[in-house]
RNA sequence: GGUCCCGUAGCUCAACUGGAUAGAGCAACGCACUUCUAAUGCGUAGGUUGCAGGUUCGAGUCCUGCCGGGAUCGCCA
């Protein structure tokens, strides 16, 4: 199964080839002029261009080719060489038949390699805050993503669990006397602040830290008794943030479980003579001739001989090929820290670390701000933390629901189920539907708004179209896959055919936003649908199966869009 | 200062990687609920895609130079 983009590609690829020409320039896409055509192919310009000939006569000399068709209704040349399709009804009505009756809605076949995702990246002892949520939310997105396209994708947490800030915290307890003495999260988080800026402001505190953070990678006993601690009160605070989120992990691995890999790796690297001492740090130079910038040398070990985020995420590759052998590693983290990993990905390579095959990327997003242009803060300037953003979408969802009247039918339990999956959806697709390159706005009351393009939009037509399918089941009306292609049916089902190419694209370039965009038009274009044809209603008994078959088909794309956007439907709202 | 990213409607964002008349939402204005859920639909208005060149049949998209914003440039993560 594909898109009928796809399958037209093929018909208008041959008939490329049959007159001479490479079959790639037959690839056709919806058309951008839907008044003017359904599907386009700009391919005979492009071989115009190439064989310096009239692109019209090229075009015509397709169409020629393609004439004994059955598929086409309408073949024909615009413009300076646009070939404008257009299918027959029967055509169209057998392509939606056949999504219909697919497990996977028309997607083809992927790989079944494994993937690696690397996301969320929260921190020991620091509360979760708004900034977290890109990160666990484009990650967990990505996975599903991957995991239903076929591959054995897999989501890491990658805790940072092992740096610097954890020498801060043993060194204050110490100063303190409470070291070995029972820590609460509250404690950790009032803690971490205090000593972070107690060494900012005094190089000799600073020191102290460092050589406390030297001494636990070193393993002193007492320091990971301690450590393990921080470890536990946090990750039950990560795990309660992480499950209202309904962002999954397969691994919860930080950067101390790769710990005992970082010596030998070290060693070998020494050993190609790619690691060196350099003025009592063991560093790796990564710059080459060809480079436009200058790409600084990654350190291995610090002059205090502790080691750095850079190194562990070095030894976290070589578990990784270890365990897993992986086709690709994907870092979902934020977009500053492209030289950072511009620098390991080049050890890994030098070092042979990595295999040639395996793709290793960072797809970074852009940096939160507030709607001031710069970066985010709460009114108060400080961060606002995760749980907050959650509780206040879900007060929001249940004061909607006050205002829409729709306590009285409804129990308090699914009233909050309800609050909860409307919250869920407001927070991601307002997150998701950006483009994760750019830097983007993080706006509270935009996203916690229930109308237009938002979560709750496309919630609310997935349940009306499941209310509408129970009340044509309560009166055991017939629903049919032998669809009737009219107008109105025709647009939404020549949507509906469009899913693999963006799910393809979306996979292609880790961009869940394409996937929001498409499941936003599959609403809008049902809303409209809905509002235009009465279903239920319609006397043509044929005409109300198959459109009844249209809505089943509609929802069942929804949720699974959805699903992948790691958004859940209620069953009403 | 070097390098990289960004600049699209009043605001927040798209634009299928070079295609035809640049699209959505919010905000504004005007319609449509005795009819399958109005968290909705339909319509109006809103643009010299930062500026100036270039490449070509064709540029928001590519190349050059400016202007403006951001990030980053070895011992934090």
């Amino acid at each position: 199964m594909t898109s009928l983009a796809k399958f037209l590609s093929g018909l208008l690829g041959s008939a490329f080839e049959q007159n001479g020409l490479p079959a790639d320039l037959g690839v056709v896409r919806v058309s951008d002029r839907p008044d003017l055509s359904q599907f386009q192919c700009n391919g005979a310009m492009a071989a115009a261009k190439q064989a310096k000939k009239n692109p019209r006569d090229i075009a015509m000399k397709i169409i020629e080719t393609l004439s004994e068709k059955q598929e086409f209704k309408r073949l024909e040349v615009a413009g300076p060489g646009f070939i404008n399709i257009d299918l027959t009804e029967d055509c169209i009505a057998a392509h939606t038949q056949a999504i219909a009756s697919d497990d996977r809605l028309g997607l083809g076949a992927y790989p079944s390699d494994t993937v690696i995702l690397d996301y969320g990246g929260p921190n020991i002892a620091k509360p979760m805050h708004v900034g977290h949520l890109r990160a666990s939310i484009i990650g967990d997105c990505l996975r599903r993503v991957y995991d239903y396209a076929g591959y054995n994708a897999l989501g890491d947490v990658h805790m940072g669990d092992w740096g610097t800030p954890m020498g801060q915290i043993i060194s204050e307890l110490e100063l303190r006397g409470t070291l070995g003495q029972n820590l609460t999260m509250e404690d950790l988080e009032k803690i971490y602040p205090e000593a972070s800026k107690a060494c900012k402001a005094d190089e000799k505190r600073a020191d102290m830290a460092r050589a406390a953070t030297a001494k636990l990678q070193d393993g002193d006993a007492d320091y990971i008794k301690v450590w393990q601690q921080f470890i536990d009160v946090s990750v039950a605070g990560m795990k309660a943030n992480f499950d209202a989120l309904g962002v999954h992990f397969d691994m919860w691995k930080g950067e101390a479980c790769v710990h005992h890999l970082i010596a030998p790796m070290v060693n070998d690297l020494r050993e190609q003579g790619l690691a060196l001492d350099d003025d009592g740090a063991v560093v790796v130079s990564v710059a080459s001739e060809a480079d436009t910038k200058e790409i600084p040398p990654l350190i291995l070990y610090k002059r205090d001989g502790a080691v750095m985020y850079g190194t562990t995420d070095l030894a976290t590759i070589v578990d990784r090929v270890q365990e897993y052998n992986p086709s690709k590693i994907i870092y979902i983290v934020d977009q500053r820290q492209s030289l950072h990993f511009e620098q390991v990905f080049r050890v890994a390579r030098m070092g042979g670390i990595v295999p040639n095959g395996t793709d290793l990327i960072h797809a970074g997003f852009g940096t939160m701000n507030g709607t001031d242009g710069k970066p985010f803060k709460t009114r108060a300037g400080g961060v606002m933390k995760l749980e907050d953003l959650i509780a206040t979408g879900i007060d929001k969802a249940q004061a909607r629901l006050d205002d829409a009247n729709l306590a009285d039918d409804i129990g308090p339990d699914e009233r909050q189920d309800i609050a909860q999956k409307v919250a869920i959806a407001a927070i991601k697709f307002a997150d998701l539907q950006n483009n994760r390159i750019a830097d983007y706005v993080f706006d509270l009351d935009r996203m916690t708004s229930f109308e237009g393009k938002t979560g709750p939009y496309l919630l609310y037509q997935a349940v009306r179209i499941k209310s509408l399918l129970k009340k044509a089941a309560a009166q055991s009306m017939i629903m049919s896959n032998n669809f009737k292609i009219q107008d109105e049916d025709q647009v939404l089902a020549l949507l509906l055919a469009e899913f693999p190419d963006h799910f393809d694209l979306a996979l292609r370039n880790n961009t869940p936003h394409v996937l929001c965009d498409y499941a936003y038009k599959i609403a809008q274009s049902f809303s409209s649908f809905y509002s235009n044809c009465h279903i239920l209603s319609e006397r043509d008994e044929d005409l109300r199966a198959s459109r009844l078959g249209l809505c089943s088909l509609t929802v069942r794309q929804l949720e699974l869009i959805l699903n992948l956007l790691g958004i859940q439907i209620p069953e009403r709202m």
